[in-house]
DNA sequence: CCTGTATGAATGAAAG
DNA sequence: CTTTCATTCATACAGG
Protein backbone atom coordinates (compact mmCIF):
# COMPACT_ATOMS: atom_id res chain seq x y z
CA UNK A 1 0.00 0.00 0.00
CA UNK A 2 2.59 2.53 0.67
CA UNK A 3 5.84 2.43 1.86
CA UNK A 4 6.92 4.21 -1.67
CA UNK A 5 10.64 4.82 -0.63
CA UNK A 6 13.10 3.99 -3.09
CA UNK A 7 13.30 -0.22 -3.39
CA UNK A 8 13.31 -0.33 -7.01
CA UNK A 9 16.31 -2.36 -5.29
CA UNK A 10 16.98 -5.97 -7.10
CA UNK A 11 13.77 -7.70 -7.70
CA UNK A 12 15.20 -10.24 -9.66
CA UNK A 13 16.68 -12.59 -7.40
CA UNK A 14 20.65 -12.85 -6.08
CA UNK A 15 22.62 -15.89 -4.32
CA UNK A 16 22.05 -16.37 -0.67
CA UNK A 17 23.15 -18.77 1.04
CA UNK A 18 24.79 -20.02 -2.14
CA UNK A 19 21.07 -20.41 -3.64
CA UNK A 20 19.72 -18.69 -6.49
CA UNK A 21 16.52 -17.36 -4.63
CA UNK A 22 13.83 -14.75 -5.56
CA UNK A 23 13.58 -12.12 -3.10
CA UNK A 24 10.85 -9.74 -2.64
CA UNK A 25 10.87 -6.60 -0.71
CA UNK A 26 8.47 -6.45 2.48
CA UNK A 27 5.63 -4.95 0.80
CA UNK A 28 5.54 -7.44 -1.86
CA UNK A 29 5.38 -9.69 0.42
CA UNK A 30 3.04 -8.20 2.70
CA UNK A 31 0.82 -7.86 -0.56
CA UNK A 32 0.91 -11.22 -1.11
CA UNK A 33 0.17 -12.28 1.92
CA UNK A 34 -2.85 -10.01 1.80
CA UNK A 35 -3.60 -11.51 -1.66
CA UNK A 36 -3.70 -15.22 -0.25
CA UNK A 37 -5.94 -13.52 3.09
CA UNK A 38 -8.30 -12.17 0.76
CA UNK A 39 -8.93 -15.31 -1.59
CA UNK A 40 -9.01 -17.44 1.89
CA UNK A 41 -11.66 -15.81 3.10
CA UNK A 42 -13.90 -15.30 0.20
CA UNK A 43 -13.15 -18.85 -0.47
CA UNK A 44 -14.07 -19.83 2.90
CA UNK A 45 -17.71 -17.70 2.87
CA UNK A 46 -18.65 -19.40 0.18
CA UNK A 47 -17.96 -22.92 0.98
CA UNK A 48 -19.46 -22.22 3.99
CA UNK A 49 -22.56 -21.13 1.94
CA UNK A 50 -22.20 -24.34 -0.08
CA UNK A 51 -22.17 -26.18 2.95
CA UNK A 52 -24.73 -24.70 4.40
CA UNK A 53 -27.07 -25.18 1.04
CA UNK A 54 -26.09 -28.31 0.47
CA UNK A 55 -26.52 -30.19 4.00
CA UNK A 56 -28.42 -28.33 5.88
CA UNK A 57 -31.53 -26.35 5.11
CA UNK A 58 -34.04 -29.04 6.54
CA UNK A 59 -33.14 -28.79 9.79
CA UNK A 60 -35.01 -25.07 10.00
CA UNK A 61 -38.31 -27.20 9.36
CA UNK A 62 -39.86 -26.71 5.85
CA UNK A 63 -38.72 -24.18 3.27
CA UNK A 64 -42.02 -22.65 3.37
CA UNK A 65 -40.57 -19.74 5.14
CA UNK A 66 -43.03 -17.18 3.47
CA UNK A 67 -46.56 -18.38 4.93
CA UNK A 68 -46.12 -21.07 7.33
CA UNK A 69 -43.07 -19.09 8.91
CA UNK A 70 -42.65 -18.09 12.16
CA UNK A 71 -42.94 -20.70 15.06
CA UNK A 72 -43.98 -17.88 17.17
CA UNK A 73 -47.13 -18.28 16.50
CA UNK A 74 -47.26 -21.76 17.31
CA UNK A 75 -46.39 -20.64 20.84
CA UNK A 76 -49.21 -18.49 21.10
CA UNK A 77 -50.81 -21.73 21.26
CA UNK A 78 -52.80 -20.87 18.07
CA UNK A 79 -53.62 -23.97 16.03
CA UNK A 80 -50.41 -23.85 13.42
CA UNK A 81 -51.94 -23.59 9.68
CA UNK A 82 -50.05 -26.53 8.49
CA UNK A 83 -48.86 -26.78 5.12
CA UNK A 84 -51.42 -28.05 2.27
CA UNK A 85 -48.86 -28.77 0.08
CA UNK A 86 -45.89 -30.61 0.77
CA UNK A 87 -42.53 -28.89 -0.97
CA UNK A 88 -39.35 -30.77 -0.77
CA UNK A 89 -36.39 -29.30 0.46
CA UNK A 90 -33.51 -28.89 -1.52
CA UNK A 91 -32.01 -31.92 -0.30
CA UNK A 92 -34.71 -34.11 -1.05
CA UNK A 93 -35.31 -33.23 -4.42
CA UNK A 94 -31.43 -33.99 -4.92
CA UNK A 95 -31.86 -37.24 -3.64
CA UNK A 96 -35.02 -37.57 -5.37
CA UNK A 97 -33.56 -36.29 -8.86
CA UNK A 98 -30.57 -38.48 -8.36
CA UNK A 99 -33.12 -41.57 -8.17
CA UNK A 100 -34.62 -40.81 -10.91
CA UNK A 101 -31.97 -40.66 -12.67
CA UNK A 102 -30.31 -43.64 -12.07
CA UNK A 103 -32.81 -45.33 -14.23
CA UNK A 104 -34.83 -47.39 -11.79
CA UNK A 105 -37.25 -46.40 -13.56
CA UNK A 106 -39.83 -48.35 -11.67
CA UNK A 107 -40.13 -46.96 -8.42
CA UNK A 108 -42.03 -50.06 -6.74
CA UNK A 109 -44.21 -50.04 -3.91
CA UNK A 110 -41.11 -50.74 -1.38
CA UNK A 111 -39.10 -49.07 -3.31
CA UNK A 112 -41.10 -45.56 -2.29
CA UNK A 113 -41.10 -46.77 1.08
CA UNK A 114 -37.34 -46.90 1.32
CA UNK A 115 -37.05 -43.48 -0.36
CA UNK A 116 -39.37 -41.84 2.01
CA UNK A 117 -37.60 -42.82 4.91
CA UNK A 118 -35.10 -42.07 3.71
CA UNK A 119 -35.85 -38.34 3.00
CA UNK A 120 -37.62 -38.40 6.24
CA UNK A 121 -34.70 -37.89 7.50
CA UNK A 122 -34.18 -34.58 5.76
CA UNK A 123 -37.93 -33.52 6.18
CA UNK A 124 -41.27 -34.50 6.97
CA UNK A 125 -42.50 -36.44 3.80
CA UNK A 126 -44.53 -39.00 3.29
CA UNK A 127 -44.74 -42.40 0.72
CA UNK A 128 -47.73 -40.51 -1.28
CA UNK A 129 -45.44 -37.41 -1.99
CA UNK A 130 -42.86 -39.68 -3.23
CA UNK A 131 -45.05 -41.33 -5.43
CA UNK A 132 -46.95 -38.16 -6.56
CA UNK A 133 -43.36 -37.02 -6.96
CA UNK A 134 -42.40 -39.70 -9.40
CA UNK A 135 -45.07 -39.71 -11.54
CA UNK A 136 -45.11 -35.71 -11.74
CA UNK A 137 -41.63 -35.96 -12.76
CA UNK A 138 -41.81 -39.07 -15.47
CA UNK A 139 -44.85 -37.26 -16.98
CA UNK A 140 -44.06 -33.97 -17.68
CA UNK A 141 -40.27 -35.28 -18.41
CA UNK A 142 -42.16 -37.20 -21.36
CA UNK A 143 -44.24 -34.23 -22.07
CA UNK A 144 -41.03 -31.64 -22.09
CA UNK A 145 -39.20 -33.92 -25.12
CA UNK A 146 -42.27 -34.47 -27.41
CA UNK A 147 -41.95 -30.47 -27.90
CA UNK A 148 -39.00 -30.46 -29.83
CA UNK A 149 -40.57 -28.88 -33.00
CA UNK A 150 -41.52 -25.21 -32.43
CA UNK A 151 -43.57 -23.63 -35.07
CA UNK A 152 -41.14 -22.10 -37.37
CA UNK A 153 -43.97 -19.99 -38.83
CA UNK A 154 -45.88 -21.67 -41.67
CA UNK A 155 -46.95 -19.68 -44.65
CA UNK A 156 -49.50 -21.40 -46.03
CA UNK A 157 -51.22 -22.59 -42.41
CA UNK A 158 -54.06 -19.78 -42.99
CA UNK A 159 -56.92 -20.64 -41.24
CA UNK A 160 -59.97 -17.85 -40.94
CA UNK A 161 -59.07 -17.03 -37.32
CA UNK A 162 -57.33 -14.24 -38.67
CA UNK A 163 -59.25 -11.71 -36.75
CA UNK A 164 -56.89 -8.90 -36.75
CA UNK A 165 -57.72 -5.37 -35.80
CA UNK A 166 -56.37 -2.22 -37.65
CA UNK A 167 -55.19 -1.17 -34.67
CA UNK A 168 -53.14 -3.56 -33.73
CA UNK A 169 -49.95 -2.40 -32.53
CA UNK A 170 -46.87 -4.39 -32.00
CA UNK A 171 -45.60 -3.05 -28.14
CA UNK A 172 -42.74 -4.69 -27.25
CA UNK A 173 -40.55 -7.05 -29.06
CA UNK A 174 -42.25 -10.16 -28.68
CA UNK A 175 -39.81 -12.22 -29.79
CA UNK A 176 -37.20 -13.06 -27.80
CA UNK A 177 -36.93 -15.69 -25.50
CA UNK A 178 -35.74 -19.07 -24.70
CA UNK A 179 -38.39 -21.25 -25.12
CA UNK A 180 -37.17 -24.61 -25.50
CA UNK A 181 -38.46 -26.35 -22.40
CA UNK A 182 -35.81 -29.10 -21.59
CA UNK A 183 -32.49 -29.22 -22.52
CA UNK A 184 -31.20 -32.71 -23.37
CA UNK A 185 -29.70 -33.15 -19.97
CA UNK A 186 -30.79 -30.37 -16.86
CA UNK A 187 -29.23 -33.02 -14.57
CA UNK A 188 -26.32 -31.30 -14.60
CA UNK A 189 -27.47 -28.70 -13.08
CA UNK A 190 -27.97 -29.02 -9.24
CA UNK A 191 -30.12 -26.49 -7.11
CA UNK A 192 -28.63 -25.13 -3.86
CA UNK A 193 -29.66 -22.23 -1.74
CA UNK A 194 -27.25 -19.40 -0.25
CA UNK A 195 -28.44 -17.96 2.77
CA UNK A 196 -25.19 -16.24 3.76
CA UNK A 197 -25.90 -12.56 3.55
CA UNK A 198 -22.30 -11.95 4.05
CA UNK A 199 -21.32 -12.50 0.62
CA UNK A 200 -23.12 -9.78 -0.91
CA UNK A 201 -20.32 -7.51 -1.84
CA UNK A 202 -19.03 -10.09 -4.11
CA UNK A 203 -18.66 -8.72 -8.07
CA UNK A 204 -15.99 -11.10 -9.66
CA UNK A 205 -13.61 -8.49 -9.12
CA UNK A 206 -11.66 -9.78 -7.23
CA UNK A 207 -8.13 -8.35 -7.71
CA UNK A 208 -5.35 -10.30 -8.12
CA UNK A 209 -1.45 -9.18 -7.78
CA UNK A 210 0.19 -10.57 -10.61
CA UNK A 211 3.35 -12.66 -9.46
CA UNK A 212 6.29 -11.12 -11.63
CA UNK B 1 8.40 -29.41 -7.76
CA UNK B 2 11.66 -30.84 -6.86
CA UNK B 3 14.91 -29.60 -5.74
CA UNK B 4 14.83 -31.09 -2.48
CA UNK B 5 18.21 -30.61 -2.33
CA UNK B 6 19.36 -28.89 1.44
CA UNK B 7 18.00 -25.45 0.85
CA UNK B 8 16.90 -24.36 4.17
CA UNK B 9 19.09 -22.01 3.88
CA UNK B 10 18.33 -18.11 4.71
CA UNK B 11 14.59 -18.25 4.36
CA UNK B 12 14.86 -15.35 6.36
CA UNK B 13 15.97 -12.63 4.79
CA UNK B 14 19.28 -10.42 3.71
CA UNK B 15 20.51 -7.46 2.70
CA UNK B 16 20.39 -6.55 -1.30
CA UNK B 17 20.77 -3.71 -2.51
CA UNK B 18 20.73 -1.55 0.66
CA UNK B 19 17.28 -3.44 1.82
CA UNK B 20 16.19 -5.71 3.81
CA UNK B 21 14.19 -8.08 1.86
CA UNK B 22 12.55 -11.58 1.90
CA UNK B 23 14.32 -13.93 -0.08
CA UNK B 24 11.83 -17.30 -1.44
CA UNK B 25 13.71 -20.23 -3.73
CA UNK B 26 12.37 -21.21 -6.65
CA UNK B 27 9.84 -23.55 -5.22
CA UNK B 28 8.08 -21.75 -2.56
CA UNK B 29 7.71 -19.11 -5.29
CA UNK B 30 6.46 -21.49 -7.14
CA UNK B 31 4.02 -23.11 -4.81
CA UNK B 32 2.80 -19.55 -3.90
CA UNK B 33 1.95 -18.80 -7.46
CA UNK B 34 0.29 -22.23 -7.92
CA UNK B 35 -1.57 -21.14 -4.64
CA UNK B 36 -2.78 -18.07 -5.54
CA UNK B 37 -3.78 -19.53 -8.55
CA UNK B 38 -6.33 -22.27 -6.95
CA UNK B 39 -7.52 -19.65 -4.77
CA UNK B 40 -8.36 -17.05 -8.34
CA UNK B 41 -9.85 -20.58 -10.04
CA UNK B 42 -12.13 -21.38 -7.15
CA UNK B 43 -13.41 -17.83 -6.26
CA UNK B 44 -13.53 -17.27 -10.01
CA UNK B 45 -16.25 -20.39 -10.50
CA UNK B 46 -18.10 -19.57 -7.31
CA UNK B 47 -18.62 -15.87 -8.26
CA UNK B 48 -20.01 -17.34 -11.30
CA UNK B 49 -21.87 -19.41 -9.47
CA UNK B 50 -22.99 -16.49 -7.58
CA UNK B 51 -23.73 -13.96 -9.97
CA UNK B 52 -26.32 -16.60 -12.21
CA UNK B 53 -27.97 -17.12 -8.59
CA UNK B 54 -28.46 -13.32 -8.34
CA UNK B 55 -29.46 -12.83 -11.64
CA UNK B 56 -32.11 -15.62 -12.13
CA UNK B 57 -33.39 -14.67 -8.50
CA UNK B 58 -35.61 -17.20 -6.74
CA UNK B 59 -36.72 -16.67 -3.51
CA UNK B 60 -38.83 -19.35 -1.91
CA UNK B 61 -39.37 -21.95 -4.58
CA UNK B 62 -36.83 -24.50 -5.97
CA UNK B 63 -37.51 -24.09 -9.80
CA UNK B 64 -35.93 -26.78 -10.95
CA UNK B 65 -34.00 -24.86 -13.23
CA UNK B 66 -35.33 -26.84 -16.90
CA UNK B 67 -35.41 -24.01 -19.01
CA UNK B 68 -33.30 -20.88 -17.65
CA UNK B 69 -31.27 -19.88 -19.81
CA UNK B 70 -27.70 -21.12 -20.17
CA UNK B 71 -24.13 -20.09 -21.43
CA UNK B 72 -25.70 -18.95 -24.85
CA UNK B 73 -25.90 -15.25 -23.60
CA UNK B 74 -23.24 -15.62 -21.50
CA UNK B 75 -20.71 -16.25 -24.60
CA UNK B 76 -21.98 -12.96 -26.24
CA UNK B 77 -19.97 -11.05 -23.43
CA UNK B 78 -23.66 -9.30 -23.46
CA UNK B 79 -25.27 -9.07 -19.98
CA UNK B 80 -26.71 -12.25 -18.81
CA UNK B 81 -30.33 -11.44 -19.89
CA UNK B 82 -32.94 -12.56 -17.10
CA UNK B 83 -35.17 -15.41 -18.51
CA UNK B 84 -37.81 -13.67 -20.29
CA UNK B 85 -41.33 -14.61 -20.06
CA UNK B 86 -43.87 -15.13 -23.08
CA UNK B 87 -46.89 -12.38 -23.28
CA UNK B 88 -48.93 -12.86 -25.82
CA UNK B 89 -49.05 -10.28 -28.28
CA UNK B 90 -52.42 -8.01 -28.26
CA UNK B 91 -53.48 -10.28 -31.26
CA UNK B 92 -52.42 -13.31 -30.16
CA UNK B 93 -54.27 -12.73 -26.81
CA UNK B 94 -57.86 -11.93 -29.16
CA UNK B 95 -57.28 -14.76 -30.76
CA UNK B 96 -57.27 -17.10 -27.05
CA UNK B 97 -60.02 -15.13 -25.65
CA UNK B 98 -62.40 -16.06 -28.78
CA UNK B 99 -61.29 -19.65 -28.35
CA UNK B 100 -62.07 -19.81 -24.90
CA UNK B 101 -65.13 -18.30 -25.43
CA UNK B 102 -66.19 -20.92 -27.53
CA UNK B 103 -66.61 -22.96 -25.10
CA UNK B 104 -63.95 -25.58 -25.79
CA UNK B 105 -63.29 -25.79 -22.50
CA UNK B 106 -60.60 -28.25 -23.04
CA UNK B 107 -57.97 -27.76 -25.66
CA UNK B 108 -57.27 -31.27 -26.51
CA UNK B 109 -53.54 -31.43 -27.29
CA UNK B 110 -53.93 -31.95 -31.37
CA UNK B 111 -55.74 -28.54 -31.13
CA UNK B 112 -53.31 -26.92 -28.34
CA UNK B 113 -51.25 -27.67 -31.59
CA UNK B 114 -53.33 -25.96 -33.88
CA UNK B 115 -53.63 -23.15 -31.88
CA UNK B 116 -49.77 -22.74 -31.61
CA UNK B 117 -49.27 -23.24 -34.90
CA UNK B 118 -51.47 -20.07 -35.89
CA UNK B 119 -50.52 -18.11 -33.17
CA UNK B 120 -46.99 -18.55 -34.42
CA UNK B 121 -48.03 -16.44 -37.43
CA UNK B 122 -48.01 -13.36 -35.13
CA UNK B 123 -45.42 -13.83 -33.06
CA UNK B 124 -42.81 -16.32 -31.15
CA UNK B 125 -44.91 -18.74 -29.13
CA UNK B 126 -45.19 -22.38 -27.98
CA UNK B 127 -47.44 -25.27 -27.02
CA UNK B 128 -46.39 -24.75 -23.89
CA UNK B 129 -47.60 -21.57 -23.86
CA UNK B 130 -50.89 -21.54 -24.92
CA UNK B 131 -51.47 -24.91 -22.91
CA UNK B 132 -50.49 -22.35 -19.65
CA UNK B 133 -52.30 -19.90 -20.95
CA UNK B 134 -55.74 -21.93 -20.83
CA UNK B 135 -54.84 -23.51 -17.98
CA UNK B 136 -54.49 -20.45 -16.30
CA UNK B 137 -57.47 -18.92 -17.78
CA UNK B 138 -59.63 -21.68 -17.09
CA UNK B 139 -58.47 -21.67 -13.02
CA UNK B 140 -58.59 -17.51 -12.87
CA UNK B 141 -62.10 -17.64 -14.77
CA UNK B 142 -63.37 -20.01 -11.95
CA UNK B 143 -62.48 -18.14 -8.91
CA UNK B 144 -63.79 -15.14 -9.97
CA UNK B 145 -66.88 -16.53 -9.90
CA UNK B 146 -66.62 -18.42 -6.75
CA UNK B 147 -65.81 -15.20 -5.20
CA UNK B 148 -68.38 -13.07 -4.20
CA UNK B 149 -66.73 -12.26 -1.16
CA UNK B 150 -63.29 -10.88 -0.33
CA UNK B 151 -61.62 -12.23 2.28
CA UNK B 152 -60.50 -10.07 5.47
CA UNK B 153 -57.28 -12.43 5.68
CA UNK B 154 -56.55 -13.00 9.14
CA UNK B 155 -53.45 -13.99 9.81
CA UNK B 156 -54.56 -16.17 12.22
CA UNK B 157 -57.33 -18.13 10.86
CA UNK B 158 -57.86 -21.83 11.63
CA UNK B 159 -59.13 -22.79 8.28
CA UNK B 160 -58.51 -21.42 4.69
CA UNK B 161 -61.66 -19.84 5.16
CA UNK B 162 -62.14 -17.69 1.93
CA UNK B 163 -64.36 -15.01 3.44
CA UNK B 164 -64.35 -12.35 0.66
CA UNK B 165 -66.05 -9.10 1.17
CA UNK B 166 -68.16 -7.57 -1.69
CA UNK B 167 -65.63 -5.72 -3.30
CA UNK B 168 -67.46 -5.51 -6.82
CA UNK B 169 -63.88 -4.73 -8.21
CA UNK B 170 -62.73 -8.05 -10.35
CA UNK B 171 -59.71 -7.98 -8.36
CA UNK B 172 -57.94 -10.94 -6.99
CA UNK B 173 -58.60 -12.39 -3.57
CA UNK B 174 -56.78 -12.43 -1.01
CA UNK B 175 -54.45 -9.57 -1.15
CA UNK B 176 -52.21 -11.16 1.42
CA UNK B 177 -49.94 -12.51 -0.67
CA UNK B 178 -46.47 -10.92 1.23
CA UNK B 179 -43.31 -10.85 -1.03
CA UNK B 180 -40.87 -11.05 1.68
CA UNK B 181 -38.34 -10.24 -0.88
CA UNK B 182 -36.11 -7.54 0.09
CA UNK B 183 -31.83 -6.89 -0.62
CA UNK B 184 -31.61 -6.15 2.93
CA UNK B 185 -33.43 -9.87 4.32
CA UNK B 186 -31.34 -12.34 5.94
CA UNK B 187 -33.43 -14.72 4.72
CA UNK B 188 -32.39 -13.77 1.13
CA UNK B 189 -32.74 -17.54 -0.63
CA UNK B 190 -31.71 -17.94 -3.81
CA UNK B 191 -31.35 -21.40 -5.96
CA UNK B 192 -28.18 -21.01 -8.19
CA UNK B 193 -27.07 -23.76 -10.76
CA UNK B 194 -23.56 -24.65 -10.72
CA UNK B 195 -22.64 -25.29 -14.33
CA UNK B 196 -19.09 -25.78 -13.64
CA UNK B 197 -18.29 -29.35 -12.72
CA UNK B 198 -14.69 -28.30 -10.98
CA UNK B 199 -16.10 -26.96 -8.00
CA UNK B 200 -17.59 -30.28 -7.70
CA UNK B 201 -14.84 -31.44 -4.76
CA UNK B 202 -15.20 -28.14 -2.83
CA UNK B 203 -15.01 -29.66 0.51
CA UNK B 204 -13.70 -26.41 2.66
CA UNK B 205 -10.90 -28.13 2.81
CA UNK B 206 -8.91 -25.79 0.63
CA UNK B 207 -4.98 -25.78 1.16
CA UNK B 208 -3.62 -22.73 2.15
CA UNK B 209 0.04 -22.69 2.09
CA UNK B 210 1.23 -20.31 5.16
CA UNK B 211 2.87 -17.81 4.64
CA UNK B 212 4.53 -17.51 8.16
C1' DC C 1 -37.52 4.45 -7.37
C1' DC C 2 -40.75 1.75 -5.01
C1' DT C 3 -45.30 -0.70 -4.57
C1' DG C 4 -49.19 -3.13 -6.02
C1' DT C 5 -51.44 -5.83 -9.44
C1' DA C 6 -51.97 -8.92 -13.59
C1' DT C 7 -50.44 -12.97 -15.38
C1' DG C 8 -46.97 -16.56 -17.24
C1' DA C 9 -44.94 -20.57 -15.33
C1' DA C 10 -43.95 -24.46 -12.06
C1' DT C 11 -45.60 -28.15 -9.55
C1' DG C 12 -48.00 -31.04 -5.80
C1' DA C 13 -52.15 -33.48 -5.74
C1' DA C 14 -56.07 -35.61 -7.60
C1' DA C 15 -59.27 -37.08 -11.04
C1' DG C 16 -60.09 -39.93 -15.11
C1' DC D 1 -50.43 -43.54 -16.90
C1' DT D 2 -52.52 -39.06 -18.62
C1' DT D 3 -54.98 -34.91 -17.91
C1' DT D 4 -56.75 -31.44 -14.99
C1' DC D 5 -57.04 -28.60 -10.94
C1' DA D 6 -55.28 -25.66 -7.28
C1' DT D 7 -51.81 -23.02 -5.30
C1' DT D 8 -47.82 -20.56 -5.41
C1' DC D 9 -43.81 -18.17 -7.35
C1' DA D 10 -41.88 -14.65 -10.25
C1' DT D 11 -42.01 -10.97 -13.35
C1' DA D 12 -43.82 -7.39 -16.47
C1' DC D 13 -45.97 -3.21 -16.12
C1' DA D 14 -48.77 0.71 -14.37
C1' DG D 15 -49.22 4.22 -10.64
C1' DG D 16 -47.69 7.16 -7.16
Amino acid sequence: MEAEHHHQTSNAGGIIGGLYVKVMTDDQMELLRQQISVYATICQQLVEMHKAVTIQQDLAGLRLGNLYCDPLMACSGHKITARQRWTPTPLQLQVLERIFDEGNGTPSKQKIKDITIELGQHGQISETNVYNWFQNRRARSKRKQLTPALNVVEPEVETEVEVESPKEKKTRAEGFQVQPYEKSSPHRIKDMYIQSPDIEPLTGNIPIMMLK
